[in-house]
DNA sequence: GAAATGAGTAAACACTGTTTACAAAGTGAA
DNA sequence: TTCACTTTGTAAACAGTGTTTACTCATTTC
């Protein structure tokens, strides 16, 4: 009767479809923004109706809240490689502010989904994504490592985990918003960027 | 035939709608967000047919245009206020981030409109709005004075003027969009902000 | 008084996310 | 094989969106 092979063969299908339209969606909201990408359109990328991708999300939103785990996922695997390049703190510190800046200009729409969607209209049923602690904790680490060396001085680390996340995620920001550019032309871009992360790594007084 | 007195009657009853609808955009768009907020709630709070909306705005994207130029006014206005206040170009700037911050939180949806919207799609016809470059140069000569001041040590004044304005405005975003709160559980808010500015102010080394 | 202008509307257009009712197709056991 | 059940898809509808069109009707201008 084969019992066993069928109902894994229908989970395997049930889990290719459920990439088919992951796939999709990503692939048009990378190009033209989630907000202007409808779920007839990306039905229409599969060959299916709308009501179908119903069968294995339980509404659009679902769907982004995935692509911000698979965001965070590609996020962390390219934090752990710079970790692991960098022993000193302050410069794994540094190339972590580049590469969040790189990430954020390179992938602009996981950068909106993850960093820029207010906390409470993500549906995760109530569960952080596993990806985006990583990040967190290995970012906190890293800055503990800062402070405990005594290069910004007498701060406790929890300010100087936001006050660093803040700089780097304003930058990226006001960046990706075009707000840098409009104010600051004829600027290199490179090395504006590459001053101010310098300037957020300044050393601290010593008190 | 009163010619005049007809024609300029005319224009101040225009004139009256354009702020009738404005008043309820502003109003409902404060209360709900802008995104979730129609033009039929609109015409429905002044009792027009949403076409009616049409003979004063040209879209709906207009309409978020002059709220937003209305917003920096507002902004503008509390800025120029702590200018007067504080002589001391450093205390200025403390107290210019904490109105940034104040301004973010206790109005998020001017904040969202004026910060956080991409440059590209906020059509007025090409001519940035003149309060918004007024905050501007407020703010950046304000840095200048630090600057010569040699509080930053030797740096360029475009570099700490975005570095600040990237620091304040990312601490800005990530409390509105609830990240810190998350992240930082049964820690005071009020003295992290504090401490966050302390860190972005602490003195640059003079070599 | 006739023509031109302006402000307002109802209805339509082309969309949106989501739900419902229903039709196949596949599965499992008698 | 036949019958019941589950799964997977669809068409159509629902309630909403921003915007345009065609049309009134009052007011102003000549």
């Amino acid at each position: 009767m084969l019992v066993m092979g069928t109902k894994k063969r229908r989970e395997r299908d049930k889990e290719k479809m459920r990439q088919r339209i992951l796939s999709a969606a990503k692939q048009l909201f990378v190009k033209e923004g989630f907000d202007n990408v409808s779920l007839r359109r990306i039905a229409k990328a599969i060959d299916y109706s709308p009501a179908a991708i119903y069968r294995y999300f339980k509404n659009k939103r679902e769907i982004l809240s995935v692509l911000r785990e698979e965001g965070f996922e590609l996020y962390v695997k390219g934090q752990l490689e710079l970790a692991r390049q960098f022993t000193d703190p302050l410069e794994r510190l540094r190339q972590g502010g580049r590469g969040y800046i790189r990430f954020a200009l390179s992938a602009p729409e996981y950068f909106q989904l993850m960093f820029c969607t207010n906390c409470q209209q993500v549906d995760l049923d109530g569960k952080w994504a596993e990806s985006s602690m990583q990040a967190y904790t290995l970012f906190r680490n890293n800055v503990a490592e800062c402070v405990d060396s005594d290069h910004f001085g007498d701060i406790d680390v929890d300010s100087v985990v936001f006050a660093m996340w803040s700089g780097v995620h304003g930058l990226a920001h006001l960046l990706n918003t075009g707000q840098v550019e409009v104010l600051s032309e004829g600027m290199n871009v490179d090395s504006l960027v590459d001053n101010i992360l310098e300037f957020c790594l300044r050393p601290g007084v010593k008190q």
